[in-house]
RNA sequence: GCGGCUGUGGCGGAACUGGCAGACGCAUCAGACUCAAAAUCUGACGCUGGUGACAGCGUGUGGGUUCGAGUCCCACCAGCCGCACCA
């Protein structure tokens, strides 16, 4: 055994073995872990040090759970479809597919440098037929369901990427992927009804160990309000209008009302002399762009020259429109209450509308002359008045629903999403369009509807999908009829093939069905997921809703599909020049590649440092200088090893009190996945154990192999060769991971603190659970000094941490 | 605007239920080895005062609870993230 680390030889020997012998052979006697990574997008870049903190986290934890006698699913995948390759390919005249290849060959090479136990036999690829087939099979079967549908409305349009988009894709009025801001047009789209799901959906996170944060981002973009639907008569007219309020309790307070420009009806309700006012109004709120109208706060409006009558009172309150009312939220129609709502109190000082209040807080002697959004008591409200208003607004819609005047409801914020992109590179929506039979679902026995290859991949101006341009593609015989038909032109949006993809790896070779109700069994669902946060309401809600309409399906078992999730943190590169971090990108040119540093360290000391650097769910400014420090930790143990393992003596106690205590440190930290403070934790037990074995001159055996297995999930390769060095032919993850034995954790003595007055004033050293007056007595000598000649006022002793004296 | 998270040495960060703040590592400095450098090893390393043992201060700011607060409570400041007129 050389006397230096020779990571170069060692992680090429045993890369290979591990090749030939892998380490987490199928065994149906174990129980099982299903540990996912987001699988990635094949991108022409490749890999930096950002995507390798996930991939070692994962690789970590599937390590451990073989080694805690566990058979792992750690598979790997790729996310092919969707824009970078379809731009590549238009800007570079090369087949999407070929990029894809390329991409995918070159980031495959760069994974096994992480020497992840990833089982490439499961490998899925969203872009190969034999996927995507089943991509369409589940449309289709949503399509059954009822969940898939079409329609014509304003939906978000990114001008750049040339195709509509989601409002999980569009939000803050700008495009996820490009950051262009979104315009409206009117198209004629699929939708899938993610809608009916919402309570489910909200409901479902309850269940689930993932981060407050991102659950929370789920249920605020799901956006449940309780309230009450109220119809207003519209004065001298047949017409009624019907509005959603939460605040029901403020009904006698509502003064006027306003519709969205866009509500339906509208014409029937404004009167001839305010039309064209009212026309020009609407006109000019449809040419504003969402981001406009979301920034621009001034408040803007018409009046409709309609009065309605207010159902309590029969007040006559006038109907304006005005853009801050959106016409896809509730019913388009508000009634509005000035004297407690924000908004609407602006629109009324703004055009100098009546305000009434009718709540007074509970402490006030007073009415509230500005807008107040508190509880308190109802006042000007008739019979209601004396309520507490928080209570009211739950008890007012049924009393409203008695009167026969409203009726208690729920809303959403959740929309139906938007499915589908008019662009080249994704899974044709197996439908055909026949002028007799209408809209019929391709039979599942033509899936998969084979992506056709295009002279132009270019996106139109129109919304018009390029594979709209390829007549013998396009026409088609009708499946019902016989008679000539079309193909639909629109592909599904990236999100389709990721939605399920976590199935697929279970069974991925099936081609009768999706995956087998056996092998669902076995693996779903996944223990624990790791992929960065910005999927939150994306990826994360489409995949849940997936597993939901599958599971109502009856082919998969379970209706959440992720039981943990974990958000590894970004790896940012700091900017001396700007003072900020930024996200690596090639176009700032601030990547890290790994290569330079596997080549320079080797693969153990990268993926060590990667878990090294910070908690592992927190953003990280990378530093290469600090890799050296895991550097010098391997060759401090390797030379430890050279140096101790040939002359073992038996276990001491202060050893086994270290051995035993370094188990349970370790393991306790890797079950709560703070992977810092588990290679913060090697270190010190390292030293510890270093210092012990020279003082008494030498290791046990025990202790050199526990520590190898520890380290094993972290630095697989040189746990390995150690473990071999040390006599064993089979591999280190044919063994057990180890348990700690508490009786070897009671020391029999401990240190304390002494403090007079809450200051550190020295230490003793105590037996354990020493009787509490025989303590006291010493430390008192000890602080004699410290006393000042002052008395003792008061002892408080905190048994084997800390003794305090207050004096005066 | 609303909501959430975070704030500890020169730097990354530790500190389990309130109990010796700064573990572990990086950087720096000193020493050893060397003709020299690198590598390695040993040691120092929050700030202030003192030759010194020691003392005072110290976890964004200001209050509070407590024998005792990085940790709990209140108010504020700064940074990051999410949502953005959802009635």
């Amino acid at each position: 055994m050389e006397n230096h680390y020779d990571f170069q030889s060692i992680e090429k020997k045993w890369r290979a073995e591990w090749e030939k012998n892998p380490i987490n052979k199928e065994d149906d006697v174990k129980p099982r872990y299903y540990c996912l990574d987001m699988f990635p997008y094949p991108s022409g870049v490749g890999l930096h040090v950002g995507h390798w903190r996930g991939y070692v986290l994962s690789d970590v934890v599937s390590r451990y759970k073989v080694l805690q006698g566990y058979q792992v699913l750690h598979p790997m995948g790729w996310d092919a479809f969707g824009l970078p390759a379809e731009n590549f390919a238009i800007k570079n005249n090369v087949h999407p597919s070929v990029a894809v290849k390329n991409n995918v060959a070159n980031v495959k090479r760069q994974l096994h440098e992480i020497s992840a136990i990833y089982d490439w036999d499961r490998e899925v690829n969203t872009t190969d037929p034999s996927y995507y087939k089943w991509t369409q099979w589940i449309f289709l079967q949503m399509y059954k369901m009822g969940l898939a549908y079409e329609k014509e409305m304003p939906l978000n349009w990114c001008p750049k990427c040339k195709c509509v988009l989601a409002n999980e894709e569009a939000t803050g009025g700008v495009c996820e992927r490009c950051g262009s801001v979104v315009t409206k047009k009117n198209l004629r789209q699929w939708m899938l009804k993610i809608t009916a799901y919402a309570d489910r959906l909200l409901e479902g996170l309850d269940r689930l160990d993932w981060p407050e944060k991102v659950k929370k981002m789920q249920s605020d973009w799901i956006g449940k309000s309780y309230g009450a639907e109220i119809n207003f008569k519209v004065v001298d007219s047949e017409e009624a209008i019907t509005v959603y309020t939460t605040r029901p309790d403020t009904l006698h307070g509502c003064t006027f009302m306003v519709l969205a420009p866009e509500y339906k009806g509208l014409d029937k309700i404004v009167t001839a002399d305010q039309k064209e006012a009212v026309d020009k109004y609407c006109f000019d709120a449809s040419t504003k762009s969402s981001v406009d109208r979301m920034t621009n706060k001034e408040k803007t409006g018409v009046f409709t020259g309609a009065y309605a009558t207010n159902p309590v009172n029969g007040k006559q309150i006038p109907i304006w429109v005005a853009d801050y009312v959106l016409a896809d939220y509730g019913t388009g129609a508000v009634m509005c209450v000035p004297a407690h709502d924000e908004r609407d109190y602006e629109f009324a000082t703004k055009f100098q509308l009546p305000i009434i209040p009718v709540i007074r807080p509970f402490d006030a002697e007073e009415d509230p002359t500005e807008c107040y959004t508190g509880d308190g008591i109802m006042i000007n409200s008739g019979d209601w008045n004396g309520m507490k208003a928080f209570e009211a607004k739950k008890a007012v819609p049924d009393m409203l629903d008695k009167m026969g005047i409203g009726k208690k409801t729920v809303n959403y914020k959740l929309r139906d999403w938007v499915f589908s992109r008019q662009r080249y590179w994704g899974e044709p929506i197996p439908i055909i369009h026949c002028e007799k039979c209408g809209v019929v679902p391709v039979p599942e026995e033509d899936l998969p509807v084979v992506l056709p290859d295009v002279e132009s991949y270019k996106p139109t101006e129109t919304g018009e999908s390029p594979l709209a341009h390829i007549d013998s593609w396009v026409n088609t015989t009708c499946p019902c009829c016989g008679g000539p038909a079309k193909r639909e032109t629109n592909t599904m949006p990236q999100w389709a093939g990721s939605s399920w993809y976590f199935l697929r790896y279970v069974d991925n070779h099936n081609d009768k069905e999706f995956a087998s109700q056996e092998a669902l069994k076995k693996w779903m669902p996944v223990d624990l997921y790791v992929g960065g946060i910005e999927h939150a309401v994306l990826h994360l809600l489409y995949a849940r809703f997936y597993t939901k309409v599958l599971y109502d399906c009856g082919v998969v078992p379970f209706d959440e599909p992720f039981k943990k999730l974990f958000n590894q943190g970004m790896i940012t590169k700091f900017d001396p020049t700007t003072g900020k971090s930024a996200k690596m990108s090639k176009s700032v040119g601030n990547v890290v590649s790994p290569d330079d540093l596997t080549r320079k360290y080797g693969c153990d000391s990268l993926r060590m440092y990667e878990l090294f650097v910070g908690p592992p769910e927190v953003d990280c400014d990378w530093d290469d200088s600090g890799i050296d420090g895991v550097y010098r930790y391997l060759n401090k143990v390797w030379k430890f090893f050279a140096t101790y393992k040939d002359q073992c003596i038996a276990p001491t106690k202060e050893m086994e009190y270290l051995r035993n205590k370094l188990i349970k440190d370790i393991t306790d930290r890797m079950e709560a996945l703070t992977m810092n403070t588990v290679i913060s934790g090697f270190m010190e037990y390292t030293n510890k154990i270093i210092d012990l074995t020279k003082k008494q001159g030498g290791v046990d055996r025990q202790t050199l192999e526990t520590m190898i297995i520890l380290l094993a999930p972290y630095t697989p390769h040189i746990a390995e060769e150690l473990w071999h060095e040390m006599g064993h032919t089979a591999s280190v993850f044919e063994e057990k991971w180890p348990e700690y034995d508490p009786s070897k954790l009671v020391q029999d003595t401990v240190e304390i603190a002494l403090q007079v007055n809450g200051k550190l004033r020295g230490t003793m050293e105590i037996a354990m659970n020493e009787d509490k007056d025989s303590v006291l007595t010493r430390a008192k000598e000890l602080l004699e000094s410290k006393f000042e000649g002052k008395s003792v006022v008061k002892e408080i002793y905190v048994p084997n941490k800390i003794a305090n004296f207050i004096v005066k």
